[in-house]
RNA sequence: GCCCCCAUCGUCUAGAGGCCUAGGACACAUCCCUUUCACGGAUGCGACACGGGUUCGAAUCCCGUUGGGGGUACCA
């Protein structure tokens, strides 16, 4: 049998990093078994569900390259069929009508809290008489429909990450509510009824879905349905070690996208999260991961998301990465910048400094910062360059250099460095005691990428000598 | 509270009873390269949570303790 996985995330917010792990997963473990990947919107709960996070999530599982073969499906568009499966429940005795009231679940909770006991349903509308349920129905009570679920129970499955797991009947919590008062299905109910539908063979999802498992495993049962595999993955946490939450700065990978970072680099860092490879070797494109990503190296423990190691990937990716390829992904963020450029006109000169600043580079944003003194008239002048350029010494090497370019109209790299060798054994001055007062004066920084190469880009804009101008009569 | 899961350097992890003086990566420190900052290279720092067993031998198996996490809805 072809497996068959799904990723199902629900549109209440946009796309999760956890999400996308198990999407990663769930089509990692497809691809290596040429099996198929779904995507399947769980839009059941109308309230919280939007449009705009459908588009979000859609688009970053895009954006991470990982493509579904089968869907969007949405639940929404399949109740007929939720329907259905719960008329069958009814009809063979599995599922009741049960009328009690939010305050009278409430009281009971309250009073089991009460004595420390576990909060349960205590199963008590699974034996109504007729009589009951019309005077129910004549107050106007509207109904959910609970599964039954025996506290003698005992279900077990075998999990591809946690070997075998047991779980009790008791300990699920009392008859399971699996559609509401409104008639809306509920996610437990629901995921069974698709994932049976849609065939799916493997149920790849995070440990925090664990408790959820007996119960589906009951449904399944009750539809007449074969079991799928399940695997628990672990859980990607804080820095704290606690789930990730919308407190813990960036968790949607819509944000690291808009930060630069590089969806091949995003993958590998997930796939390191909870997985390891079979060698030493970390570094590992989609395409790579196929053949040797499987279950037996799933780790079993949360895995912390540290931004450290993300950024040392991404960083690893962006160095590796053909300029001109780097290129079209950095210009948005120049352009977000306010940066004017001539894509076509200035294409080698923006290469060129890209090409410098590349090994700087961590994300693609840092562009934006490490380019900036290319992009404006004069620099930002910071105060240590400003200090530097106070120096007595320093206006004889500028005014030197101030000549030279005078009557240099164009400079290539190796030449400004045959130039400013010439400019410090003239005036006798160390390497240093040249470069540094050019820096401040070009760059407005005291450290940054090659000089010489800065120097003859600026020059080939025109933006060297009004700057040696400006910081002469500073 | 109850149920479930988990436990190796600061972080991600390797480790299937002797290959472990516990390996790798990130981070950090030092040095080299270098006009500077990065990049790159080298070196260093640094962990088997604790207590009992089992065994000739335990990071590895068992039990307990502690710690952490997840769940406990007419959310997903």
């Amino acid at each position: 049998m072809s497996v068959r996985v799904r990723i199902a995330p629900s549109p209440t917010g946009n796309l999760h990093i956890g999400t996308a792990r198990t999407a990663l997963f769930n089509w990692l473990f497809a691809r290596h078994h040429g099996g198929q990947f779904l995507l399947r919107i769980e839009d059941t709960d109308i309230e919280r569900s939007k449009p705009e996070y459908v588009e979000n999530i859609l688009s970053g599982l895009q954006w991470l390259g990982l493509q579904w073969d089968e869907g969007p499906f949405f639940q929404t568009q399949r109740l007929h069929l939720y329907q259905a499966g719960i008329q069958k429940l009814l009809a063979k005795g599995l599922a009741y009508r049960s009328y009690e009231t939010p305050e009278e679940l409430e009281q009971l909770r309250e009073a089991q809290r009460a004595q420390g006991l576990p909060p349960r349903y205590d199963n008590r509308h699974r034996h109504l008489t007729p009589e009951e349920e019309a005077k129910f129905i004549a107050e106007g009570r509207q109904p959910v429909i609970r599964f039954k679920i025996d506290d003698d129970r005992e279900i077990r499955w075998q999990d591809m990450v946690r070997g075998e797991v047991v779980w009790q009947g008791k300990d699920l919590g009392g008859d399971m509510v699996i559609a509401r008062a409104s008639g809306q299905p509920l996610y437990n109910f629901v995921v069974v009824m698709d994932d049976i539908d849609m065939g799916i063979t493997h149920v790849i999802r995070g440990e925090d879905h664990i408790g959820n498992t007996p119960k589906q495993i009951l449904l399944y049962e009750a539809l007449g349905a074969p079991v799928p595999k399940f695997g628990h993955t672990p859980l990607i946490l804080n820095q704290q070690g606690a789930k990730l939450s919308k407190r813990d700065g960036a968790t949607s990978v819509d944000e690291y996208r808009m930060m630069g970072y590089l969806p091949e680099a995003f993958n590998n860092y997930m796939l390191l999260l909870g997985w390891s490879p079979p060698d030493t070797r970390e570094l590992y494109t989609l395409e790579e991961a196929i053949p040797v990503f499987d279950f037996d190296r799933i780790n079993k423990a949360g895995a912390r998301f540290d931004l450290d190691k993300l950024n040392w990937i991404n960083s690893q990716y962006l160095h590796q990465k053909e300029t001109k390829e780097l290129l079209p992904l950095v210009l948005p963020f120049w352009q977000a910048a306010g940066y004017s450029i001539d894509q076509e006109g200035d294409r080698e000169w923006l290469m060129a400094i890209l090409d410098l600043i590349k090994p700087s580079m961590t994300v693609l944003k840092d562009a934006v910062g490490l380019a900036s003194y290319f992009f404006t008239d004069l620099p930002d002048y910071k105060e240590a360059a400003k200090e530097i350029l106070q120096q007595p010494q320093t206006k004889t090497v500028l005014q030197k250099a101030k000549e030279i370019l005078e009557t240099t109209p164009r400079l290539a790299a190796e030449q400004a460095k045959a130039t400013i060798d010439g400019l410090g054994k003239e005036l006798g001055l160390k390497k240093g005691a040249v470069m540094k007062p050019l820096r401040c004066a070009l760059t407005g920084d005291v450290h940054g990428p090659d000089l010489l190469i800065s120097l003859a880009l600026l020059h080939q804009k025109h933006k060297a000598l009004p700057r040696l101008h400006y910081a002469l009569h500073l």
